[in-house]
DNA sequence: TATAGGATAGGCT
DNA sequence: GCCTATCCTATAG
């Protein structure tokens, strides 16, 4: 029996904290007519406005980046490089503009749906490995920017009830940062040590 | 209206 | 492992 995790978890303020607590969590998507879900197993924290690497740098505010500024538990797509959707979870307070970058998960139910949005029908790890795979294989992009993660009947995510110890999960720097500065190396990425879907799981 | 740059992925060496 | 195509968005003029 498993059950959506409470709105406080995503209002506290720490979200480096929720980052880590959302490794082995169970992220659901209900879209087309289509369920699937898998365990969330790589994560990375953005902490706006003082995180160089957030979109709310510098309490920066466009259209796009507006639904960050909302509180915890909302839901922030983003396209990068044009053609990649991300899927963020907006965590803290009203007015406040920190979020989780959802980077990985091992698919559990719906794989077949997953193998068909992606077209790769032989290599199951590579599913919902890197967050622009994984939005593209659970049917997410732009359109569910703004989805509220409790009361959504499209994305939600649930405690499986599994449970890991800090030896088993391993942070390192995030990927893909495009800049210097003392940010660029803090260790706000988390990932299940020796888990196969992660996307490259090396670093 | 034009243009630079970005929280990538996939193909090739 | 390295390289780069790809195209949306913000920003300047």
């Amino acid at each position: 029996m498993t059950k959506k995790i409470p709105i406080d978890f995503y209002r506290r303020d720490d979200v480096v904290q929720i980052a880590l607590d959302l490794i082995g969590k169970d992220l659901y998507t209900y879209i087309e007519g289509k369920i699937c879900a898998g365990t969330i197993v790589e994560t990375e924290a953005y902490r706006g406005p003082e995180d160089r690497a957030s979109h709310a740098f510098n309490n920066r505010r466009t259209p796009s980046n507006e639904m960050m500024y909302r509180a915890g538990g909302k839901v922030y797509m983003y396209i990068c490089y044009g053609i990649h959707d991300m899927l963020n979870i907006v965590t803290g307070a009203e007015g406040c503009s920190h979020a989780v970058l959802i980077r990985a998960i091992e698919p559990h139910t719906g794989i077949e749906h997953m193998r068909e949005r992606r077209k790769l029908y032989n290599d199951d790890h590579r599913l919902c490995q890197g967050p622009g795979s994984l939005a593209k294989a659970m049917g997410l992009n732009k359109s569910h920017n703004g989805s509220d993660i409790l009361l959504s009947d499209k994305i939600w995510i649930e405690d499986s009830g599994k449970k890991f110890s800090a030896d088993e999960i391993k942070a390192s720097a995030r990927i893909g940062l495009n800049f210097d500065g003392p940010y660029k190396m803090i260790p706000w990425r988390f990932y299940l040590k020796g888990n196969n879907y992660v996307s490259r799981s090396n670093l």
